[in-house]
DNA sequence: CCTGGTTGCGCAAGCGTTTGCGTTCAGATT
DNA sequence: AATCTGAACGCAAACGCTTGCGCAACCAGG
């Protein structure tokens, strides 16, 4: 049926140790017979049988990835850049989408990963236990999101400075009353939503205005959720001349928001985004951008690196440069007509 | 170490034989020794390894995806769809992302799946040599792209008529010069833009208008090739006053050409997409929706129950709805002023 | 009390690799 | 010429689980 290390072994006279020997370019096979087995095995289109082989040895060369949602953008993008260099090391990669709270336990109960991965990449925000339990797998791990985590290799980015970057635009257009749409604020765990609210915050001081908690709404990162906590923020007695939303996917909800109550954008209000969404240049957002390729790519290679070499986790997370985007969403604040 | 079956088998004081029958509800244990185990098991935090067990069993509890791309929006979330029946199901699923010719050359010459999965979904179209690779995997297959191929399970939607609909829409309107940018035409393959663009010309021919090469352009289903296939078609001595791209990826590139020649849509040109992406609505485009995630998750239903039950696969390709969606980047042709 | 059929469980043979160790043999060293 | 060395390869024991078969013990029917 399906052939084996035996077959081969067969076919070219040889023991099946001396088979696994040259096709895993082993020392103790010459190099004549090497090639020959090779050939043999081509010729029969032998594949080792994973299962067997992580079995005997013990490494899967498999690498876990777990996300909260493969469909959005962050998250598929890491991912995409990340499978490529797994791949190309020879690793397969073992996708968990934790989106839902079912899923989600099921995974962190059962751990099916567990004895199946030689590392895992996770793109979501374990609560305590839940890294605890990671950990309990005892292989190295990694993550792109949510800052410093012991035991985990994170890359991310200055998410602070990024937010300031934004604000700091708004406040140097002239505007004083700045809105932010933030992100969900539940997993206290993930600290992006809070860096970037204290960039906000920093300089919101630095230039000597009040911070307004009426003028923080709540996006949750969605499209949906932007534009909920737009329409909150317009409701308002006096509403903001200019909102930075914390995502771009929030600043587009809140740009359909601002449409569909017929204000201008940048004339009426200027929004700032925040990770330059593929989508953003589009719609003319002004954001900043973080490389989130570039971040997934580290990512795995630091994994592979410690997966080869000696496995240390580096105790700073290594940050990746972000780039403020000038677009076409900011302008000056319309001091003409009031609403 | 880390705990086997053995070591339960051991704590309970049965063998190792009856642990694994308990644990997977096989019969031959009675229902008090049953529980017993369980709770050992449970107690002892053991997890079955896979590698052991897809090796005595020859079944590995895992689905193969491959997709070209994960980052872009349809393939990631089809994915997301089809990873959740997959893991509510019990099944792990290993992703394949083949966006480079070297990752999709070097997949389909190992087959680094072989024996590794009782499934496979490919969201990318296979050239006929690489369908075969994959049907000489001998498991069932499933894709919900590129229409009918012999030994798929393949759900998708009606690409001719969504056409139709987008154009006699425009038409309707009272256009006609409809240009239309058109999908990566090279893989003959993949019929998808072939049909869309079938739907363009009937419409076309039914509504008494003769077709105009020059008024295609390729927009190889991206922003950037959207925005360089309209630039191309502004450039013509007669431009369209419609646009008909077969993407809403292509269309948003349309858009951001058209905003950058200073033109007005809907006033100056039309424009409707197709696959209501989920950014459609942000942007206001006119399209025509397709239900992106239920054919994931039809696909991998229609997979799993191939595993379970009987392994046929249906002739006819499933045919998920669509729905064409009125939004406001069309208008009746502007007769005033022309360019 | 002896059959024949269940039911509940253990035995042991795999599944296809990897790998430590042992063997053989050619060539180099004394 | 006897011994040592290293390279090239084979043997066989894992790795942790599944499963066909066998074997007691038990129950009901004659």
């Amino acid at each position: 049926m399906t052939v084996s290390i035996t077959d081969v072994a067969e076919a070219t006279g040889v023991s099946a140790s001396t088979v696994s020997r040259a096709l895993r370019g082993r020392p103790g096979v010459s190099e004549e017979m090497r090639a020959r087995i090779v050939e043999v095995a081509a010729e029969l289109g032998y594949t080792a049988s994973r299962s067997a082989s992580s079995l005997a040895s013990g490494r899967t060369y498999t690498i876990g990835v777990v996300v909260p949602y493969v469909g959005r953008w962050f998250f598929g993008t890491v991912l995409d850049a990340a499978e490529k260099v797994f791949s190309a090391a020879g690793y397969d990669v073992l996708l968990y989408n934790l989106g839902s709270p079912e899923a989600r336990k099921r995974f962190f109960t059962k751990l099916p990963i567990r004895k199946r991965v030689d590392a895992v990449l996770s793109l979501l925000i374990p609560d305590p236990e839940e890294a605890a339990a990671l950990c309990s797998l005892g292989v190295p791990l990694a993550t792109t999101v949510g800052g410093a985590r012991p035991g985990f290799t994170v890359v991310g980015i200055d998410d602070r400075g990024g937010a300031e970057n934004a604000v700091r635009h708004l406040v140097n257009l002239g505007h004083r009353r700045i809105g932010m749409i933030s992100g969900a604020s539940e997993p206290l765990h993930w600290t992006t939503p809070l860096d970037r609210r204290q960039g906000y915050l920093d300089v919101l001081a630095d230039a000597g205005i009040e911070p307004d908690a009426a003028l923080e709404a709540d996006g949750g990162y969605t499209v949906e959720g932007g534009e909920r906590a737009m329409t909150e923020l317009l409701a308002l007695r006096h509403p903001p001349t200019a909102v930075f939303a914390q995502s771009d996917e929030m600043a587009m909800g809140a740009l359909r928001a601002l449409r569909r109550h017929r204000l201008r954008v940048p004339e009426d209000v200027s929004v700032v985004g925040f990770d330059d969404h593929e989508l953003s240049e589009v719609v003319g957002l002004t954001t900043v951008a973080q490389p989130v390729a570039a971040q997934g790519r580290e990512a795995a290679r630091l994994l592979l690196a410690r997966l080869e070499g000696p496995n240390t986790v580096s105790p700073r997370p290594v940050e990746m440069p972000i780039r403020f985007i000038l677009r076409e969403t900011t302008a000056p604040p319309h001091t003409g007509r009031q609403r």
